[in-house]
DNA sequence: TCAGATAAAATCGCGC
DNA sequence: GCGCGATTTTATCTGA
């Protein structure tokens, strides 16, 4: 009933959380292997679709980035 | 209708499968990531409640890598 | 004139070149920042100049990786 | 010949400059790399390598700052 | 073992 | 001057 059981109980709390986000996305790294795998049987190389993967995601980070310096040179000449 | 249609289209199933385990798994880190924040925020440390996940974890890894050796012992023995 | 002797003038010699290494990369930093502020004082923003060095970086970094993925396609389908 | 032209001059020449001190630094860190991947052939262990350099610094630096204060003091106590 | 990718930790720079 | 977010650096993990 002390104020360490409250915290205790908070921590408990979060530790159990962040396990279970943890198990999961562990649990789609396996799922992410699994395909590769899959598509490895059908004659697909790997190495090849983790980089089209990659490289595709790049291309969206870019992007938003270029979107985000737009933005400031647009702030910077007050047209924001 | 080419064999290379076909194979163009597994292609893409395949990438796309791949770019939705992925994303899943990128909004779990930051879900992670938030709960780490949400934490910090009451007061806890997040290196330390990172450490104990993963404490935890190797915890878990190795209690089932104990039992495996147990069953492989006592199948040994003709117990299993 | 032992073996350790021998071993711990390796490693101090290891040291050596890596803390030489690691004050030339800090200075380089210095001067970096240093640009950027002599450029602030003429009128530019820094968050804008480090942004377009980056995304100058990222192009480049794009333009490797797709020439590596075209090197891999070709070598997959016997054309390198 | 506006103005625009002046500063999109002074602006290439400032970005060429930060590139220019970038690629150094980013070619400083390959060669830290390099070194410690020679270190590593002959058995020693990066990661205990990198710790060894970055305790001497912070060693130095608070070396450094013990100076620091020593010295005001002394000038505090007009004995600089 | 090696490199390459990912995750974790530490550092830095900005704004309040 | 300090938290906060972004970047950089370090460590781990996986596959070749």
């Amino acid at each position: 009933m002390s104020t360490n059981n409250i915290d205790a109980g908070h921590l408990k709390a979060f530790i159990e959380r962040l396990e279970r986000l943890d198990e999961e996305r562990r649990g789609l790294v396996g799922d992410f292997n699994a395909v590769l795998d899959e598509a490895a049987g059908t004659g697909y190389d790997k190495k090849i679709l983790r980089k089209i993967v990659s490289l595709r995601r790049q291309d969206a980070h870019k992007r938003r980035e270029e979107e985000e310096i737009l933005d400031l040179y647009l702030a910077n000449l007050g047209m924001s």
